[in-house]
DNA sequence: TATTAGTCCACCGGGTTGGTGGGCTAGTAT
DNA sequence: ATACTAGCCCACCAACCCGGTGGACTAATA
């Protein structure tokens, strides 16, 4: 399950996308119209900023907005940043991979089946972006 | 991801399927087999058997035993029993739907992607039993 | 220079995860 | 009937994560 950080990030970017033109988006604001606590979402803001998702501009006329255009920010890669592995097993992830004691990767069964899983869901997320998430 | 109970109780099942034919099997032998902790396997092992998956006897002889054939335990069941939802958000799972607020499910593009995943997810651990997890 | 708005840090309660320990009880073989 | 066996049950544990808050600081801008 998507942590409710996830959902918040999600529901704030969906928005950024949507004001993507028009400059700098106030914390405040986001948070108002996307019904986020604040200082929630202060957090994860900034972490998108330091993953270099997002940019901000301080002062008067400030706040936050994407650094690349919607259609080229994959859910994909906010998923991972946010909530972490998408895979169901460490030892079929492909960005947060664990090798696997007592179960010898080649002929394990669940294994293989998680890869199915894995590229199922990756097949999805991996190619949509900001701008399939911006409805209304 | 799949939490390490999950991952022991998947361990644990897939040795009960091999040994289907062969009678009660004992908590220890598992543990010892699977490299489980004895203490942590044996709540697992009592979850299942409430869950109606497994079947105990106790006393000499006794031990732990599928209740179906390994053919007839689908792989989601034992995940949603173990480890919860397998959706990536509660607006869209099917047994452990909540209600989403501020996100009116008819024009929710996160929502639909999530449908979309669900669904592929679904379609193989819904057509996987622990036979299918009967490897070596 | 005053104001604005993001930055940073520390803390918090409550819940989950991954266990462990000990005693009790019911079933089984003898 | 008895002894033994093996599951059952309860309580507790440390460590971590989740969702969230408060306050001070700093940098940019008008």
């Amino acid at each position: 399950m998507l942590s409710k950080k996830s959902q918040y990030a999600f529901k704030a970017l969906s928005y950024l996308s949507q004001k993507f033109n028009d400059g700098p988006v106030l914390i405040s604001e986001i948070a108002r119209k996307k019904k986020i606590p604040l200082k929630f979402l202060e957090n994860i803001l900034l972490e998108l900023k330091k993953a270099d998702i997002l940019d901000s501009k301080k002062g008067k006329g400030g706040g936050y907005f994407l650094k690349k255009k919607p259609e080229q920010i994959k859910v994909a890669t906010i998923i991972r940043l946010v909530n972490g592995p998408i895979s169901m097993l460490p030892c079929v992830s492909l960005y947060f991979y664990e090798r696997c004691k007592n179960c010898n990767e080649k002929h394990c069964a669940l294994h293989d089946m998680m890869v199915e899983v894995r590229d199922a869901t990756l097949d999805i997320v991996e190619n949509r972006t900001l701008r399939d998430l911006m409805d209304e």
